[in-house]
RNA sequence: GGCCCGUUCGUCUAGGGGUCUAGGACAUCUCCCUUUCACGGAGGAAACACGGGUUCGAUUCCCGUACGGGCUACCA
């Protein structure tokens, strides 16, 4: 048997995380056993059809190199990928009608203010909960209830109809979840699900079994919301007297708020600042952009990994694996039955993780466009040589590329401020008059790395009486405009004799002047 | 309300009858390194939801309660 997987997702808007991570776990899983992933577009609900929301779903998984083998703008033997496709070639009618000949399923006139109204009068005798099944169906106007030439009349009259699943009261029905193990639901709480709507669309319980079916999948990884339907799937394929067809499913737990309660929405990432999306989205309707881990500067394949480890981990202590290592690894019963709370801190310990691993060669590559748009500077400050040195001393100091800039930008231009605080601790006249001796000093050094640099600095101090520590504040504030930052003489170093001697003169005239006593 | 699924440090989790003085990671705290910050190193604080069973023994198995989550549409 070749296993086969699939990702089902509507396109109603940007994919957000959780749905990336079903991804990954049935794409893991598919390629563990050398199987396929298929990209399948569920776009029965014409309402919440969203554009560009297909792309972006695409591009997403893309960008996390999640790549299907088949599907919407992958191609295959399965083709069309699209439901909506599908049910222009009569596949969902055909299934429908099937269960329909074999007294499976029932034609239904219901409108939906009759349908709500029954609701209504349920609840107001106390009976919260009301629902279309072989207790209720009697009292509505199916073809269960009505006569055959009325039913006859009303579809040769084109009234609006749907097709009902009709479930047979008193039975059990157990499936094997590949995460939870044998699950039982009573069928007498299955209802009487439409399975074909009024407009002629498939809903996404017809819909999934069937394309499942058609496509050959062995095993459908999806959301736990969808455990309390799943009798009814299980009964479709019975019904359908496909069981042996009927793929093994995977009800993966939810990922939960990181603080509160409920789900992870896109409020949370709004409200707590860290995106709930692989990619930026701007809602073509109302123009609102929600962020992307991409555009955040996250590393696809770190975040790949910490989406990875939400609800899963491999029994080991070894945190960092790449795709080939997670697609060894996988496994379903170790996926974590519960909810796991998301911790964006986590994430970017991962991203973390992540860039010490990239090289420097590469890390300097990416940051030398950055730096020319940044200060527009051409000369030897720009260089591949300069750039990978400066990635040196910033390697380990910052959680995202981006910030090398933000942390490291005096490695490039002068400080255009000071900090306050250190002035006024540690300007004073012999402070000043040391500085005007380094001067001499540097300007007579032949080699200009940071050991010279560092004991002739040290000299001087102790030369003059002065504990090295209580200029070295200041000499760092001069040359970055900053208390703290990266390793002092190694910047020292970097920048260069004329460019260190340059910033010293510059400071000493400019910050205000203190009397020698 | 009903149904289903869950419940180990603040968070992600390991462990599935005795090896548990419950392990790791993130976060947090202390110390070391560093005359900065970070990195790194060492250490600390921190959890088996509760109540009944079963058992010589329960964090681990069973039942109940509590709590959390999901579903309860002609949405997926």
């Amino acid at each position: 048997m070749i296993v086969r997987t699939r990702f089902a997702p509507s396109p109603t808007g940007p994919l957000h995380m959780g749905g990336v991570r079903t991804a990954l776990y049935a794409y893991l899983f598919a390629k563990q056993h050398k199987g396929q992933f298929i990209l399948r577009i569920e776009d029965t609900d014409q309402n919440r059809y969203v554009p560009g929301a297909e792309e972006y779903i695409i591009e997403a998984l893309t960008w996390c190199n999640i790549i299907p083998d088949e599907g919407v703008s992958f191609g295959g033997t399965h083709e069309p990928y699209r439901q909506s496709e599908r049910k222009s070639k009569g596949y969902y009618q055909q299934y429908a009608e099937q269960l329909i000949s074999s007294g499976h399923a029932y034609y239904a006139f219901d409108k939906t203010e009759e349908l709500d109204a029954a609701r209504k009068q349920a609840e107001a005798s106390g009976n919260q909960g009301w629902q279309y099944d072989s207790k209720t169906r009697g009292a509505m106007q199916n073809a269960l209830s009505l006569s055959a030439d009325d039913v006859q009349k009303r579809i040769a009259t084109n009234e609006a109809h749907v097709i009902r699943l009709k479930v047979e009261p008193d039975q059990h029905i157990t499936f094997n979840d590949m995460i939870r193990g044998d699950v039982t639901f009573e069928s007498n709480l299955v209802d009487d699900k439409v399975l074909i709507k009024a407009d002629g669309m498939p809903t996404y319980h017809l819909a999934h079994v069937v394309d499942d079916i058609m496509m050959d999948i062995t095993h459908a990884i999806r959301g736990e919301e969808w455990l309390p339907s799943a009798p009814a799937h299980i009964l479709i394929y019975q019904y359908l007297g496909l069981k042996d067809k009927m793929p093994r499913y995977a009800h993966l737990p939810l990922l939960l708020k990181p603080e509160g309660n409920g789900k992870l929405s896109k409020r949370d990432g709004d409200r707590l600042g860290f995106p709930v999306f692989p990619l930026e989205w701007k809602d073509p309707a109302t123009s609102e952009v929600s962020s992307g881990y991409r555009e955040k500067g996250y590393y696809a394949q770190g975040f790949v990994n910490m989406l990875a480890f939400l609800g899963w981990n491999p029994g080991t202590e070894k945190e960092i694996f790449s795709m080939d290592e997670l697609i060894e690894s996988f496994t379903f019963e170790r996926v974590h039955k519960a909810g796991a709370r998301f911790d964006p801190e986590k994430a970017k310990w991962f991203n973390e993780q992540y860039l010490r691993m990239e090289n420097d060669a590469d890390l300097a590559q990416r940051f030398i466009p950055l730096i020319k748009k940044q200060l527009k500077i051409s000369d030897h400050r720009s260089t591949f040589q300069y750039a990978i040195a400066a990635i040196n001393l910033l390697k380990e100091r910052v959680h995202f590329e981006s910030e090398f800039y933000e942390k490291g930008h005096y490695l490039f231009e002068a400080p255009s401020t000071y900090d306050e605080k250190v002035i006024a601790k540690r300007w004073n006249a012999p402070a000043a008059l040391f500085l005007n001796k380094l001067v001499e000093v540097y300007k007579s050094l032949t080699t200009f790395d940071a050991f010279t640099c560092k004991s002739s600095f040290e000299n001087l101090a102790t030369e003059n009486g002065i504990k090295p520590g209580e200029v070295l504040p200041l000499f760092r504030m001069i040359l970055s405009g900053q208390a703290s930052g990266v390793d002092l003489f190694g910047m020292v170093a970097l920048l260069g004799k004329e460019e260190v001697l340059t910033r010293i003169n510059f400071a000493v005239n400019t910050l205000p002047s203190v009397a020698a006593d």
